[in-house]
RNA sequence: GAGGGUGUAGCUCAGCUGGUAGAGCAACGGCCUUUUAAGCCGUGGGUCCAGGGUUCGAUUCCCUGCACCCUCACCA
């Protein structure tokens, strides 16, 4: 027999003899007054009234000595200890106790006390079993002394535990402690948007037609319409629609979806936050990002600076602002706003980099900016004035030929962000994608379409606009210390599991 | 996509130069009513990732495949 079918069965015996003894192994549902934590912030030793609780919580530790026994079990809040003893539980219900296996839900009824070594810790008078479980959870165990926890033996494989995140939640309750954080950040945005009077709006995920970034996208098939359709890879073309139609300020927090390469900082659907305001440029979001990134911070961590790999992250504003070529040059110490192809592919082979296929002007840029200049930007810093040809969607600088009203923020040499004033003339619009459409004539698979129905929305006129689009995982990954997208992501891509 | 690494019990890991595998925890049985990595005695548990090859013999050496990890590339 497979050793794991082994432990198994021995738990299904165990079920069954519960059953035998009335004992329903899942219950419907039970009463709790108390969390853990709450238990141990509500006794008080030296007081006059006893305090009689009920908690649940899955069994996470257990001593068994003979006729009494000492336990924990975890619940959301944290864990707290248990103690058995026949002589209080009684035959039948010590006998139900000793079927109890590591991971088994149970509920507890009964007086908190301290123990002799002055742990508080509830007698159970009443046990209620709520949910047997079959299979052994890699529960680990901890020696705890003074402030200092030691694990022993934790559950560490990274693969097991992106597979079954369940099992990594149950275990390790600093996974648990991430996501948490990562819903404040969530609700944080909101809530700073929403304060600004921002409307949150959802536009679609299926899309006839994708755009609003250079990617290549998934595609599914629509069968009673029997068309193709796209998931999206950016929600900017349908939001700014929006403005189109008098709304004036509308953000985003939603999946996009881009089928493209998977590593620390990618994975294929990944959550962006895109935000779009009317009568505003880019300069006006700039300060936008780093009050909100900051107040973010503030909010969910308590401070305004972060440790993050090692290093110390400070989002107080204002980030500095340093523009494109200005910050190549700063790097390299060559100007290329005036280079020619030729001059930047010298210039790039001067650097040892090389490009597949025949790159455009941008793509050089693009490619001697991130590996000169991106992997140093590590406190927060806005790189602005962006070259014309890598930005499609973005408005003309207003006093600077060539260059769009752009900036992007990276953190730990991470972009974090994307943002300019936003292109609404469509004579301009139209032009640029045809631009595009020449780039993928010439096999670039992830120059942009053309958008009739969009450009048709600019002819009907839209106000000047800043947009923004923030990678929210990775601001996730920032403030929780995460060396890797996949562990700020509850189900992260992965490879099909070998049949079990 | 390239290079490197890893894959052994439910978990964490040993296993030197080839001779069909060990530990701790978990599990099972026994003793134990204030323990906390509880303790003591005993027991069971393995397709050594998969498939080929070399060999009398492969967990070990070679090849291929798969998965994961790291670095680089791609993904601006």
């Amino acid at each position: 027999m497979d050793p794991l079918d082994e432990l198994r069965r021995q738990r299904i015996e165990k079920l069954e003899k519960l059953e035998s003894l009335g004992v329903n192994p899942y219950a419907h549902a039970f009463d709790r007054t108390h969390s853990a934590a709450e238990v141990l912030g509500a006794f008080e030793p030296d007081g006059a009234a006893s305090l009689t609780v009920a908690v649940a919580g899955r069994l996470v530790s257990l001593r068994r000595m003979g006729k009494a026994s000492f336990a924990h079990i975890a619940d959301a809040s944290g864990r707290i200890q248990v103690y058995f003893a026949q002589d209080r539980l009684g035959e039948a219900g010590y006998a139900v106790f000793r079927l109890l296996d590591l991971g088994d839900f149970i509920g507890v009824k009964g007086e908190v006390f301290r123990t002799r070594t002055g742990e508080t810790t509830i007698q159970a008078a009443e046990l209620t079993l709520l949910s047997k479980s079959l299979r052994p959870l890699p529960i680990v165990k901890e020696k705890i002394e003074g402030d200092e926890k030691t694990v022993y033996d934790a559950f560490a494989d990274k693969e097991t535990r992106y597979r079954q995140r369940y099992a990594d939640l149950a275990v390790n309750p600093d996974v648990r402690r991430t996501f948490v954080l990562r819903s404040r950040i969530v609700s944080e945005m909101r809530r700073y948007l929403e304060g600004r009077g921002y409307l949150e709006v959802e536009t679609p995920a299926l899309q006839p037609q994708y755009g609003g970034a250079f990617a290549r996208p998934f595609t599914t098939h629509h069968h009673a319409l029997d068309m193709p359709l796209y998931l999206r890879i950016a929600d900017e073309l349908y939001l700014k629609r929006l403005l189109v139609g008098g709304f004036e300020g509308v953000f985003e927090i939603a999946k996009d979806f881009r089928n493209e390469g998977m590593d620390r900082d990618h994975n294929p659907e990944f959550t962006m936050m895109e935000l779009y305001v009317a009568y505003r440029d880019y300069g006006f979001m700039q300060s936008l990002v780093e009050d909100m990134v900051h107040s973010v911070c503030l909010n969910v961590l308590g401070a305004g600076t972060v440790s993050h790999q090692g290093t110390e992250l400070r989002f107080e504003p204002p980030w500095e602002r340093i523009p494109f070529f200005e910050a190549i040059r700063r790097r390299t110490g060559e100007d290329c706003s005036g280079m020619d192809i030729p001059a930047l592919k010298a210039l790039a082979a001067g650097l040892r980099l090389q490009i597949e296929g025949s790159p455009g002007r941008g793509k050089w840029l693009d490619e001697i900016f991130s590996q000169t200049v991106q992997p140093h930007l590590v406190q927060p810093t806005f790189i602005t004035d962006y070259p014309i040809e890598l930005s499609p969607l973005a408005k003309k600088h207003r006093s600077s030929p060539g260059l769009v009203e752009r900036f992007e923020g990276f953190v730990a040499g991470r972009e974090l962000c994307n943002a300019f004033s936003e292109l609404n003339d469509p004579l301009d619009q139209r032009r640029r994608f045809q631009e595009q459409a020449g780039l993928r004539a010439a096999g670039d698979e992830e120059a942009m379409l053309l958008d009739e129905d969009f450009l048709r929305a600019l002819e009907y006129g839209m106000p000047p606009t800043a947009g923004l689009g923030i990678g929210v995982d990775r601001l996730t990954m920032l403030l929780t210390d995460a060396p890797t997208i996949r562990d700020v992501i509850l189900f992260p891509a992965m490879r099909p599991e070998r049949s079990a």
